[in-house]
DNA sequence: CATGAATGAGATTTCATTCAT
DNA sequence: AATGAATGAAATCTCATTCAT
């Protein structure tokens, strides 16, 4: 990669990390163009060399928000059990240092394409992968096999994608000082309640109760 | 009541109803306070009559949702079983006409909650309240003697109700043509999907698959 | 004519008003929308109630010159001779106090209607309507039946507002303190020759030369 | 004279003739630097090492119109009768290829004349170039003897040219697409009837009606 | 009680100009 | 000589809120 289009990468991802900041702490809506440029520590005008508006600096990060789960995906593919998979998938949203700020975003990003259809078809392509990801996740597991309620795969993806998408909704609300630690935590303890209800062996056991 | 206070009470609520729609249509911080008197057919003076402040409607909303949530459950718990109780919750947001309105508001509440303390302060009582609400549907359900996993209740209605608003956060990405009760079906889907999983009876017989 | 709606006319026109002494001074593209509402005394937000935007002020001066121009029209129409109408045609923009402000804002129009195509509409119709009503002066007229070069009413109706246009268009080059009765004499003198070259009976005893 | 100064004189041309362009196209103030750069192929920076700002631009093709204008004159004045000399002043602005785009040019000119005193210098120079070219025109011509109205050069010069220029006012509201064959059709027709009215013999012969 | 004209701060966006490379 | 990234002032337009009527 030449040294130039390296720069322009690194100016666009500079912004970008910046307005996913700035609209994680205080959603699209109210961050100020000006709140973004000072955040990044440029000028306002700077901004609009690296992209059209403000609608454009969300869809690019719609966009990125797309590439990110892609890579989830992918990384929780390669967990050798469907719990591991299952605990990266809910706890993707917790390693951000300023807390919350992913949360807040995703569910701006799931507001917004209720209104903006561009932002809605990253978001709806995004669910899509997600279910279709979980899907092959299941398939490929060995949990499968003992799945004692006969579920449609698919039903089940859906049903953890909502899961964890419930959860991360929830964790909005836990006090900002919340370390990331302590939010892990809670959604590792959902997705386990969770995995357990679906494929515990333990089931077998208490069936006769 | 008297005929003055009645009257009080239809203006803020037409007021509130119109503010509804416009922020589930517009999303809070889109919707300009002008928008929501042309569609109560007021003037703008007139709302700051009733509140204080744009903030002072989001907040009666928030207030709102609360008491339209502590209504659900006890609709809920006057369910004759679980499963049906589930089924009411999970659909209580498809009755709208124009749809996805009060799933996007929801989402904007949620939003809202978390960067707004006062709000915050409101939807973490509602979570409360649907927590506790469901945790009570649970015990006092015959179905809890099934419960094969030997689930803390709390742990369940903390999964029954991530399930419900990740269905619902997911449903705003229905076309937005989507009928009612289409709607109404998918979370259905879920909702008896969960119970299965959660009580069905059948796991016992597939138990030594 | 109601309180309400003149109270509403009298806010456009001296916003119009306004406007056309900025345009005129500065030009639509280099005059702010905040020079307006300084020189109208106002504020800025106010000038959007009555106009959406500043297109739409300038397409309301246009539409403002058309209508002055028809009234120029009928009021050269009541003049006794022919070179009454056309001195009356040919001075009416040297009566503005703040000199060549009007010929300037006429010069911007032609300029804007070469572009924006909504100006260029009504600045045709003013065409027609100029070309059609010098048609008229002349038809009805004494001085035609001397018309010695036998030309088409239409030529003569063109020619003569094309040298008035083109004075007009001269005059902005007057220095800025040149008196409105000096402009006044500049036009009346083009006026007048060419009322003599179309008309002077004078030319019949120069014939034999 | 030099390769280097004749790099230099190529630049600016190079330069010039895409700002007239645009200019044309949008106006001085609608044209942005960046606009005349992309047109001429260049970079904005280097704009800046030819001119001094955007005024000087604008300032250098003034300058450029009256060269334009002057050798205009000349050719003019090769031409062998007033006639034709009239026909080549009044079809001079009709060969450009998109059309419309040098009369628009002419209009801003004139207006940013009204505005900017060193435009206007340079206007008014060329107002007096075309006043004496005219005369001069007249004085060498045949026709002038037969001048049946024994009207002063000067003011038939001044007639003239406001014909002219009012003419070309004009001619910008011909639609766009409007070919300039049709659009030399109509200024030589303007300068024909004018020419008639000045000079014809035939208005000899209708002397007694 | 009800209106909506009025304000002015602030948001988005553009653009002439500079300067390091 | 040439580039184009960067700046920041300024322009257009919006909107929460107030207040005279």
């Amino acid at each position: 990669m030449s040294q130039r289009s390296s720069d322009v990468l690194d100016r666009r991802g500079q912004i970008l990390q910046s307005a996913l900041l700035c609209f994680g702490k205080c959603g699209f809506h109210q961050t100020s163009m000006h709140d973004i440029s000072e955040s990044a520590g440029i000028s306002v005008g700077l901004i609009y060399r690296y992209f059209k508006n403000k609608e454009e600096v969300i869809a690019a990060l719609a966009a990125g928000h797309k590439k990110a789960i892609a890579e989830l995906l992918e990384r929780a593919g390669e967990a050798p059990t469907l719990l591991q998979a299952m605990e990266i998938l809910f706890t993707s949203h917790c390693t951000e240092h300023p807390p919350q700020i992913l949360s807040a975003f995703v569910l701006d990003l799931f507001a917004e394409a209720s209104r903006n259809p561009r932002v809605a078809r990253v978001v709806r392509d995004v669910a899509r992968a997600k279910a279709e990801g979980v899907v092959a996740l299941i398939a490929r597991s060995d949990e499968l096999k003992k799945n004692p309620h006969r579920l449609d795969p698919r039903a089940i993806a859906e049903l953890i994608f909502a899961v964890k998408d419930g959860a991360m909704m929830h964790s909005v609300l836990c006090p900002a000082r919340t370390p990331a630690a302590q939010h892990r935590e809670q959604q590792l303890e959902v997705a386990r309640t969770l995995w357990r209800l679906l494929f515990s062996p333990i089931s077998h056991a208490n069936g006769h109760n």
